[in-house]
DNA sequence: AACGTTGATTGATCCTGATCAATGCGAGCC
DNA sequence: GGCTCGCATTGATCAGGATCAATCAACGTT
């Protein structure tokens, strides 16, 4: 029944105010299906015929690179929708999608989304949204990449679930292996990477890790990469150069809101 | 005149196609501002007053790490808009935002923007577009990022901007030091990646740079990060292992379309 | 013209993380 | 139960880049 689906695209943020016709417009067609591990979606390159909503278990956004390497670029957990941009722009999938854990999943035919969009306005600011957060994501995957050591990037995931699940113990959902990719880093660095957080209050037994000291974390995914001892004294005042519509870019530390983000 | 800002406006994609009093509602108060170079426009952290459209010259993204590190996330160039993402989140932006080539901008008042957005369909729209656009090349600096060598992902930069040149030499509009943080390195990497493209026909004298061996460099930007010599039996047959309503993950090299991207 | 500043290059050294190799461990299978 | 297979961990080694330091060229200033 078509209604049933509508009801659960209704848990994704997108699909949340939207009015019930055109639900079920995109919704012609599909059904929540469940797919086993390591089902391939689409993969790089292609054209996806869906926009997909994960309802259960958890997808990777893999790109391949020269000599068949990957790296999973994004995982998506429930309940969430992918591949949007790539959706809109009608372009080819810069990376595939594999199912790593048993997934439940609605695919809503691209064409119908697109034409919904053009004519349902409600839907295009809400797809707005969603998509300006998955930007955001992106960007901070960027940050993340460039600025922090492997350690930091572990540090700050952890953080992030601890948060997410809300309680002192998170359970990992996914292999280390694909941990790892998703990081940024080889199996063996994000072993030794525990290790390294073990001082810092990670305990990790099995696929459970529990922080004991999260402020002790914090403080670690915001050290600089290369702790030598610095010179004491001030970094020097800021200095203004021009003087013009807009203030002036204050170089070294003498700045305000200390915009260190410790996601 | 405000109508002469609209006229530039119209220059950037997004604003093509929106009819004039939109875009004169969108541009109240707005002009077309020259600033220098070092000119801060905003900080990491704070909430943008104005949607930016870059007409001339150029702007570094960047984002601040620990030990206030920074990194050159994304590098604007014109036409362009920038921090449409963060307008439409309504959030503090994940990075700063300065000039580096003198630069000619307008800046759109955050406010009018959001509610032209929730009263114009074609302005949602267009808006849709870009920022899926922007959210791809986004993705792709994470797929360089992980992917790539440093003179890979610097191979990958030089044909690009060979191809939106559209001549065999370039000139690099920005310092050295500016690139490598954007590639994701030092300076002085970026230096030694120089001399390692040199074999592959790349010849940089000051700031112009000519590729004389495009498809070298082409093959170069493909070829694993470690090149030792592999076993060459071929890798094994996709391994078939459910049989379920989407085609399953053929592991190893036997896929079809190579979807190895050369950017 | 001498000076100081800034950016680019090169060399020497170090460190992070990748690679290679071996082992341990647990789960599914016969 | 014994088996294999794949994942995780640990150790040893290596390589790619970062850091530190010195030099040099290009400018702008005085």
């Amino acid at each position: 029944m078509a209604s049933e689906v509508v009801d659960l695209m209704r848990r994704v943020p997108i699909f949340r105010d939207i009015s019930p016709n055109v639900l079920s417009a995109l919704a012609t067609g599909a059904s929540a299906v469940r797919y086993p591990r390591e089902t391939q979606l689409f993969g790089q390159g292609e054209r996806p015929e869906y926009l997909y909503v994960l309802l259960d278990g958890s997808v990777q956004l893999t790109g391949i690179g020269a000599n068949a390497r990957e790296a999973v670029i994004e995982l998506v957990t429930p309940v969430d929708i992918f591949i949007l941009a790539t959706v809109l722009a009608a372009a080819p999938s810069p990376m595939g999608a594999i199912v790593v854990q048993p997934a439940r999943l609605v695919g809503l035919p691209v064409e119908a989304f697109r034409a919904k969009l053009t004519e349902d306005h409600r839907l295009a600011l809400a797809t707005l949204d969603t998509l300006a957060g998955q930007s955001r994501r992106t960007v901070q995957h960027v940050k993340n990449l460039k600025l922090r050591s492997s350690s930091q990037r572990l540090a700050c995931y952890l953080l992030e679930l601890a948060r997410a699940a809300n309680r002192g113990t998170i359970d990992l959902a996914h292999d280390k292996k694909l941990i790892a990719s998703y990081l940024g880093m080889t199996p063996e660095s994000l072993s030794r990477a525990f290790n390294t957080l073990r001082d810092y209050g990670v305990v990790n037994a099995a696929n459970k890790v529990t922080l004991t000291n999260k402020s002790a974390l914090r403080r670690f995914c915001q050290r600089p990469r290369r702790h030598r001892d610095r010179p004491v004294h001030a970094a020097p005042p800021p200095s203004i150069i021009h003087l013009f519509p807009q203030r002036h870019r204050s170089r070294g530390a003498g700045r305000q809101g200390d915009p260190r983000d410790p996601r």
